[in-house]
RNA sequence: GGAGAGAUGGCUGAGUGGCCGAAAGCGCCCGCCUGCUAAGUGGGUAUACGGUUAUAAGCCGUAUCGCGGGUUCGAAUCCCGCUCUCUCCGCCA
């Protein structure tokens, strides 16, 4: 992936992560924060990088006002004289002088910037000091493990599985990972995303449809870029990206706007389909429904008023949170530890259900606090009471991933007989309480 | 895919090489006036970065006229490339 320069100079100019005065006067603060995500990243050279930038902008930026002066004068002279031309003459040493400082202010600034977008954001206060995953804290957890039905098998491992989920055919027509969903195993599906998109509605999230292809822009301002580029997939004819989840067309939705503070909180859900090129996943972690390349998720995006966004976030966890209840899934909430929260992250919860056949826990939502990471490389901001624009700060969270949903449905309302007691929340879509062991689709 | 037109500040819209960050109008804000939800009138009205400074106000400077590059002492204005929008034709869910 190459941003041209002139994208970071505008990213740099427009929406850089921190505030930039913020970061020089609190360099030891993010320091410290950077030390407890676990990044690495060299503070003392951004700050070179930073001093060395300004020196140059000084430089040339008082060389190009004399140029502009003399402009000036220059104006006011009779064209051809005498006097004219002498400035002609002498201003044309000049102009070279400001093309080549002009040049090094471009390459100081691309310079200090690719140090500088290194930096992730700093973890909230709230978040545990921790090095990995087992560090994470579990915060909330709802239903009994062990009151999943007796009879619970891995999802894989039921005789009908492949009949709703038909990975082979979907190997033959694409590839490993992209499954077909048939009969009632895409009427789940749908139900799902309808019963989730209805939940979310209702709690007061706009419906939004969003396009599935999205731009480098769009990708940069979210974070995708260049951190992840490894896992899109790219269209390189159109230099497209694939969304690998709706956060980044939504959040982008609002991209380069000021909005009205009075509005604040906004908040969008939006059903996609997700495209994950998951390099590097083996095992058992992509048996079935685990972990697939493209799957549906409803998503909320909320754009907030930096006050408030932390209790925003807990409120957006509960909305998350009430969808597993309604379905009747255990799960548990994990507050994510300093070293396990993402790039761009300030705070995050992951909400995982209890699969009772594979008896593992599934990563089902990922609800996260992105303060102004995200806000000010989109450029969406606000008018505070003095009529300044003020970044904004966004949130995110899935409600919810449908796979894996869908995988501990199969697995914890299995009986005896092999049918699937339909969660009393999805009857009105799947028309039914029950689910066919037996389905004959083809023949 | 083919042909043409266009892209300027919150909006409308001037500006074809030089005090143009940009006329004018609208909108908006702050006054004044007016016995009244109007008219008139004066002023103000972008964003970002750098410097100065109390990390205030103010002031100074630079950049931004779709994006990028070029010509020139000097570019909103000229040249090249790109993107997007609109109209017409073709194709298509």
């Amino acid at each position: 992936m190459r941003i041209p320069l002139s994208k970071w100079v505008w990213i740099c100019l427009a929406g850089r992560m921190f505030d930039l005065k913020f970061f020089r006067e609190n360099v030891d603060t993010i320091r410290a924060g950077i030390a407890r995500k676990k990044f690495a990243c060299d503070l003392d050279a951004v700050l070179e990088l930073d001093n060395r930038r300004r020196a140059v902008i000084q430089e040339a930026e008082e060389l190009r006002a004399q140029q502009k002066s003399a402009n000036s004068d220059m104006a006011r002279l009779q064209k051809g004289s005498d006097a004219f031309m002498a400035k002609v003459a002498e201003m044309k040493d000049l102009s070279t002088r400001v093309k080549e400082l002009q040049a090094q202010q471009a390459e100081a600034e691309e310079a200090w910037l690719q140090a500088y977008l290194a930096i992730p954001n700093m973890p909230h206060a709230s978040v545990p000091d921790g090095d990995s995953e087992s560090d994470n804290v579990v915060a909330h957890s709802w239903g009994d493990p062990e009151g999943v039905s007796e009879h619970a098998r891995p999802h894989y491992d039921l005789p009908a599985f492949s009949r709703w989920v038909d990975l082979a055919r979907g190997t033959k027509v694409t590839g490993a990972g992209w499954p077909f969903f048939v009969g009632d195993g895409a009427r789940l599906v749908r139900s799902l995303i309808q019963f989730f998109l209805d939940e979310n509605t209702r709690a007061g999230y706009l419906e939004v449809s969003p396009p599935l292809c999205v731009n480098p822009q769009s990708a940069t301002a979210t974070g995708q870029l260049p951190d992840k580029e490894g896992q899109m997939y790219h269209a390189t004819g159109e230099d497209l990206y694939l969304i690998p989840t709706a956060e980044v067309p939504v959040t982008n939705l609002l991209r380069d706007e000021i909005l009205d503070a009075a509005r604040l909180p906004i908040k969008a859900c939006a059903y996609s389909p997700c495209f994950r090129r998951e390099a590097g996943s083996y095992g058992k972690d992509v048996r079935g429904l685990n972990r697939v390349h493209q799957f549906d998720k409803v998503e909320l995006v909320e754009w907030v008023h930096p006050d408030h966004s932390f209790d925003e976030l807990e409120q957006l966890r509960r909305q998350s949170e009430s969808l597993i209840e309604k379905l009747g899934l255990p799960y548990r909430t994990l507050l994510m530890c300093s070293g396990d929260i993402g790039f761009p992250h300030a705070k995050q919860y992951d909400l995982e259900v209890w699969a009772g056949g594979q008896k593992r826990w599934l990563e089902v939502s990922s609800c996260s606090n992105f303060t102004d990471f995200q806000a000010r490389r989109a450029k969406i901001r606000y008018r505070d009471s003095e009529g300044k624009p003020q970044v904004v700060h966004t949130l995110n969270g899935s409600a919810l991933a449908i796979p894996r949903v869908l995988a501990a449905i199969l697995e914890n309302n299995l009986n005896a007989d092999g049918s699937i007691t339909v969660p009393e929340a999805l009857r009105p879509w799947m028309g039914k309480d029950r689910i066919d062991p037996n389905p004959d689709y083809f023949g």
